[in-house]
DNA sequence: CGTTCTTTTGACCAGTTGGTCAAACCAGAA
DNA sequence: TTCTGGTTTGACCAACTGGTCAAAAGAACG
């Protein structure tokens, strides 16, 4: 029988996952260390090994609260709403995801970039079936005219690409605009974009 | 004044840079080691020190024989040949960079993940000056109604996501796809794509 | 106030890390 | 064959790594 929380308990792993999140999404798993994380939420590093017993540990929090919320914006994806507005709402959505979570979308690149060992089996079973279930509702679509007939799967992965890569490179983005803020200009941009690649023709 | 250098030179420095970008390309600069990079090589770690001077020498030169290759597919973008087949060119020669030199592309993600603190200078200098020069170029085709009216930055970043996120998620990719070869898909996913993208309309 | 439970810390540990060095080894030219 | 210069290695080092522990310091509550 867990015990509720104190506060302190509540203030101090919330710093935890915070300070974590900025350094793993930053240099990965194996760049982090516990000295960074335990620095950065103001901890020492015993007594960050209080609330957590691993950097792992850290980690799998971290992680698993990702996932959770990750794939909820395609869940969202409605098979009997109006198809351009419904695939286009999700890209919007995941773009407002990778300007206030870019810390999340990072974490996430890393993981996979460092081959995905902690969440492979997830990504084979848990997304892969979400992913062939929409892709399915998406080629209906196609099939019945809807939408111009398109590749669902890498209808999918190119939404991904679009959006993540405001977060994941986001430096790059912004040196090469002279440092201005990209995000407005990119959600008008993919919504053109995605308008002029769904759109069946005349 | 630099001796040439003599076989087993050329043949361990390329054994050690090759090593090196496996290693790197995963784990990024923090989270690789020497250890891991020389065994690896197949060298000792003392003998690998004997070719690079230490750690960062190994990566500064794989970020340097990188970059002087990563932008070379954006520079033969040709203002006077065909708008629509050179961008789509263009697109397909990063497609093809994702398929045949993928961990080249992942060294570079993680390089900009972890901030860019070495390559800062240079996409804000060297890189943003090319791509205002080719983004200039786009401008003036979309001006001329040659091509759809697009953002050419943003067109700019839509190609390297699109392409690049092939190599930097492939682990994702392929878990999706149950483990078949995205690269043959894409290319044609990719060819609609950027046909709709920038028809002019009727 | 005192007691009890939670929280924090300094000292410490074994394994790993990037890097050094002198000595040994080896290939090839004379 | 010997000499020479390039190559390889084992032993070593200081700093850092993830993690432990007992003891001290705070809260909470009657």
């Amino acid at each position: 029988m867990t015990k509720a929380p104190t506060r302190i308990q509540k203030r101090n792993r919330a710093a935890i996952l915070s300070a974590g999140l900025d350094i793993f999404s930053q240099y990965g798993f194996r760049g982090a260390t516990l000295d960074q994380i335990a620095d950065a939420a103001g901890l020492s590093k015993p007594n960050l090994l209080y609330y957590f017993p691993s950097k792992e540990a850290i980690h799998s929090a971290l992680l698993e609260r990702l996932l959770e919320t990750w794939l909820d914006p395609l869940k969202a994806l409605d098979g009997s709403g109006d198809p351009i507005t419904e695939i286009m709402a999700y890209a919007q959505r995941k773009l407002a995801m990778s300007r206030d979570f870019p810390r999340e979308s990072r974490l996430f690149a890393n993981e996979i970039l460092q081959g995905a060992p902690r969440i492979e089996e997830i990504l084979k079973s848990d997304l892969k079936r979400l992913v062939d279930q929409k892709a399915e509702i998406i080629k209906a679509w196609a099939d019945d005219g809807k939408i111009a007939a398109i590749d669902p799967h890498h209808l999918i992965f190119s939404i991904w690409a679009l959006t993540q890569h405001y977060a994941d490179f986001d430096v790059q983005v912004r040196a090469v605009l002279g440092g201005r803020d990209p995000f407005p200009d990119a959600a008008t941009h993919l919504d053109h974009l995605f308008q002029r690649m769904l759109k069946v023709e005349p």
